[in-house]
DNA sequence: AAAACTTATACAATCGTTTGCGCAATTTTG
DNA sequence: CAAAATTGCGCAAACGATTGTATAAGTTTT
């Protein structure tokens, strides 16, 4: 039942006063040894923490960072979430944390209760309904540093952690192409999201640079639901000239895909080769693989992201208010064989 | 670049004082009908957010719970933060969060920074690690309520979350006697997690109703790593008779399980019924799911243990300091069959 | 019209911590 | 040995918001 102590206990206690009490417990040089010691003692004895929220009043800092992200149950945002927090826990800072569920109402929502309680920056990245930023650029005007991670909006003014699964793309194409194939189809999700803006633009490239031709019958689309997925599989396969390999927009969709190719006869990785992008651990128990994902490590984007943050955080405190240029940084994804 | 604005320069603005402003804005009827418009109306223009860093000192309320859970990549516990946020969300409370990672000492180190936060309370996952409780004991005297959740600690003065695995198992091994199986082995985790004892309890009774033979050689052990759930299968395969189910301790041990039993001619769910326990969503996608499993509803359990938090800190503000009881709810675990 | 309310607002203390300034007491310097 | 510098500490203001009390008007009562 007894409270956390605070400052003033400690200064009744050894009658001196609580600015000494401060000075002593923040090594500042002009208190006396002894009182210093008997301070700092008492202070470990009574197990003493200094309170933020008081800390807060007077430097402007809280130590939270919120962290909003679509969906922690995706594979890619849980292992994300570990990168951020080890960081943050390793800079003293602590993490609000929130999810959107792909809603840019939820995202804003939580967003605004984070503010409320003072966050010193935003780490966020954005659900797939996403397609304005005020709510977001608000912030900036509020002072509060934003860090964008993995989803990331489209404008150039913003801190940005990205994967570049353009180029891992264009990677798998050539490696899918050296296993002889020369008909890859592509399963992309909702052109909405810029991911699969990016991944499209990947394919183009590597297709064209295989000199292969850019057939759009073989691009199909998926809102990632089954039924979505299960559309585009039937598609491809009921073409004239069915596909020796298909790249999924994800993992997940890559599963459903596998699973309906299946029902349809198709030899899976032998006849068609299945591609994908990593965001799944489970798939070391799938049945059926893709023979090829593009890793994105999400721990490490996770890690970088959050240094970047803290990064821009210590500038600001350390140069005031002074224009911090806006740093963008694109981790490279690495294919995965398996 | 401008700051969030603050009462006092509302009441600058208006010519009026602090306290007429904080009135205004609380809706006091001692505040005249013009002024307290003009206040309102001007903090929306400004949208203004009052500090909850400063209603902290007043208040001694943070609005911030802290939640730590052992590892948020497990489905199960992805599923669960969801419940959590959304009920703490309905109630103005935000969450900071964490991971033990399955450490004891991250566990604490986590609790520390938290506590340093000054939370209102603490809804906790206990880590696998975790066998003593002292630091957890320590928050209650600092007057922060602690709710347990689904891995809960043995003692009976704690506010406690759990899925009845007990009567689960026990349900699970009628449903496997109903379908003819009369040699039903068990992988069970290791001994020191509070889940291991409880499936095994369910499972003892289980047979035991059954008027089954309880036979230790059916009771294997897995550290849960694939290795020791490769030495597992193997074991109970290689019996003279062999078991014709196996109930393993959760998806991912059943996973891992199927694999090995594959590899080694069985003919899953034929020749052997698996079963298990749900913390996975991945096993829609799974090429042998198991044929029954117990779903904990951890999103639900997340509903509970928040509401229960919230409740005891109502309680806590309008009773004072008088003795809360401690509360403990016991979620019903449901068969799900594929 | 004086006394007694009511109404509308301001003042000031408080929460825990930091920090500029001031004031002794002690030590160093010329 | 007086002046100057240093050392050790306390006072008080500040951060944002709340709230008990005071104060000034205006209104009603007698």
């Amino acid at each position: 039942m007894s409270d956390i102590p605070t400052i003033k206990e400690i200064a009744k206690r050894l009658n001196v006063s609580v600015s000494t009490v401060s000075r002593a417990l923040n090594d500042h040089p002009r208190i006396g040894l002894k009182t210093k010691q008997a301070i700092q003692n008492l202070a470990k004895e009574l197990n003493y923490e200094p309170n933020p929220k008081a800390i807060f009043f007077k430097q402007k800092k809280s130590f939270v960072i919120g962290v909003i992200l679509p969906l922690i149950s995706e594979d890619f945002f849980s292992k994300s979430i570990s990168g951020i927090e080890d960081v943050a826990m390793e800079h003293g800072y602590t993490i609000l944390f929130g999810q959107s569920h792909e809603s840019i109402a939820k995202e804003q929502t939580v967003m605004e209760a984070m503010v409320k309680q003072r966050i010193d920056g935003l780490l966020i990245s954005l659900s797939k309904e996403t397609n304005k930023y005020n709510h977001l650029i608000a912030l900036e005007k509020y002072n509060i540093p934003v860090v964008y991670f993995d989803r990331v909006p489209p404008f150039e003014r913003a801190n940005k952690v990205f994967c570049s699964v353009y180029k891992g793309t264009e990677q798998m194409i050539e490696w899918l192409f050296r296993q002889g194939r020369k008909r890859i189809a592509f399963i992309n999700g909702p052109d909405e999201i810029a991911a699969s803006r990016e991944r499209l633009k990947g394919y183009m490239e590597g297709i064209s640079k295989k000199k292969l031709k850019i057939d759009m019958q073989m691009v199909e689309k998926t809102d990632l639901s089954e039924a979505g997925t299960q559309l585009a599989v039937n598609k491809l396969l009921d073409l004239k000239r069915p596909p020796d390999a298909i790249i999924s927009f994800n993992d997940y969709v890559h599963l459903d895909a596998v699973k309906f190719a299946l029902q349809k006869g198709v030899d899976v990785n032998e006849d068609i080769l299945f591609a994908s992008y990593a965001n799944i651990s489970a798939n070391k128990h799938a049945a059926y693989p893709p023979v090829v994902s593009l890793d994105q490590f999400p721990y490490q984007q996770g890690q970088v992201a959050m240094n970047m943050l803290i990064n821009i955080l210590n500038k600001k405190q350390s140069e005031g208010a002074s224009e911090i240029p806006f740093e963008q940084v694109e981790v490279p994804g690495s294919l995965v064989y398996s």
